[in-house]
RNA sequence: GCGGCUUUGGUGAAGUGGUUAACACACUGGAUUGUGGCUCCAGCAUGCAUGGGUUCGACCCCCAUAAGUCGCCCCA
């Protein structure tokens, strides 16, 4: 017990971190091109942020949160996600002063209780993207872009970019109840879940995996069918925008983002061999948001990737690459004198930018090489009392099997010459 | 939160109701006293997720728990 993490959550071991810091750095790449600031905001926020923000009645809320009470008896709750932290910290710190469009990005652990699964952490890690201040459809149009290149630009392929608008306060109220009417009288033919879901979010009852095929789902009516004029033209807007940067997507009524506080257009980014837990990235508008947290009205895109559910699907496509950073030099010392002034060597060499490495636990001249040679280290240093009375050294290559005898005070310089060649000549 | 499947050493794994739990890789040591990669030899699970139970006896049977995994739900 005391030796497993929590359920849930996992060990990033020092061979996978190379995987996690190349894509974080895929990440800070692209945001500087679309001009995205990184932000970073607390691990816990007050649970009524999440409450207000994301919405009572959302699964992510009502079931699925890490909530507790600290000393001072204040609700705290670990971040199932970063939007409402991140609009937070916008209006406690004022952003919208410095300009009238605020991008900012983040990356972090977000934390649900939900039942794990590959792909679907406790703690789990997100890149999102937050544009702040401006309700012009190109932001739409940028903030799916970003999302979409930065898959790109990680080699993915066979991803599916779905896009639907949700509506507006005004507008999403009427077409709820246009799907209530529907299936007022339906409610007998459809699934368990389904009638549930009537009430909660009728939108669901689209989507069901239970009653899809059913024969009247078909006319049932389309959100697309009952936007305003407003968000209907936005709509319109942001797919011209899409199809003009020559962007595939495909339209899907049936989206529905299951945070409360999505508008307008929603977004999904699917990778469909990882099963149940698909969705790689996820967004949209939500332009009511920021006055639900106690702003004044202002508009906002986003999106959140999940990044472990990345991590699969670039495993799976064999894209990770190599990450090794090998020893370049091996210290191998021989006998009791030889130890303190190997050691010292090793920090020479360090201390000249070299990876070194040697053996502490004065084992046989054999061992220690047998690590040398383990340690792809192409040169070994051998150090032995024979040595130490010359003031030499014994450099050996490792990849052509000579060895010659170095004046203990060229070695440093003689290792880095060699060491610089055999990169340039590693390159040509 | 619901249902299915899985769980043997550092790793990949074979295995049987009954004395010493295959095999491979990895690791450690050795094969002339100061020289690696190949080869050979030796060592390396008093234990088969954990806790109970059945049995003369269980890693193999039963129950519970945990973790993983697949699907549902939800979402990234």
């Amino acid at each position: 017990m005391l030796t497993n993490a929590p359920r849930g959550t996992k060990d990033i071991l020092p061979d996978s971190v190379g995987d996690w810091t190349y894509v974080e750095e895929k990440i800070r790449d692209i945001c500087a091109r679309y001009g995205y600031k990184e932000i970073r905001t607390p691990v816990f926020e007050h649970t009524e942020l999440f409450q207000r923000g994301i919405g009572e009645g959302t699964d992510v809320v009502d079931k699925e949160m890490y909530t507790f009470l600290d000393k001072g008896g204040r609700s705290i709750t670990l971040r199932p996600e970063n939007t409402a932290a991140a609009v937070r910290a916008y209006l406690q710190n004022k952003l919208y002063a410095d300009n009238a469009l605020t991008k900012l990005f983040y990356i972090g652990s977000m934390f649900r209780h939900d039942r794990p699964q590959a792909g679907r952490m406790r703690e789990f890690h997100q890149f999102g993207v937050e544009a702040l201040g401006e309700e012009s459809p190109a932001v739409d149009a940028e903030v799916i872009l970003l999302a979409v290149n930065f898959l790109k630009s990680l080699g993915l392929s066979d991803l599916k970019l779905s896009l639907n608008s949700v509506g507006c306060p005004k507008c999403r109220p009427m077409y709820r109840k246009a799907l209530q009417d529907f299936f007022r009288d339906k409610l007998g033919e459809l699934c368990k879940d389904c009638n549930d879901r009537f009430e909660r979010n009728p939108l669901r009852i689209l989507d069901c995996k239970a009653d899809a095929d059913k024969e009247f789902m078909k006319d049932a009516p389309k959100v697309t069918d009952c936007l305003c004029d407003e968000c209907k033209a936005h709509f319109d807007e942001v797919q011209r925008y899409l199809k003009d940067v020559g962007v595939e997507f495909e339209l899907d009524p049936r989206l529905v983002r299951g945070l409360d506080y999505y508008t307008k257009t929603a977004f999904e980014i699917k990778y469909a061999p990882l099963g149940a837990q698909s969705a790689v990235a996820g967004g949209g508008r939500y332009d009511g948001l920021i006055e639900e947290i106690g702003g004044n009205p202002t508009p906002a895109v986003g999106f959140a990737v999940g990044l472990e559910r990345v991590l699969l699907a670039l495993e799976k496509q064999g894209l990770l690459p190599e990450h090794a950073s090998p020893t370049e030099v091996f210290v191998v010392a021989l006998g009791e004198e030889a130890r303190l002034p190997a050691f010292q060597l090793l920090e020479k060499l360090r201390d000249a930018g070299l990876k070194a490495a040697m053996d502490y636990a004065g084992r046989s001249m054999k061992a220690q090489m047998k690590q040398a040679n383990k340690s792809a280290a192409r040169f070994a240093i051998i150090m032995g009392e024979d040595e130490i009375k010359e003031s030499v050294v014994m450099l050996k290559d490792m990849e052509k099997s000579e060895q010659q005898k170095v004046s203990i005070d060229d070695i440093v310089n003689k290792l880095i010459t060699e060491v610089k060649g055999s990169w340039k000549h590693c390159k040509e």
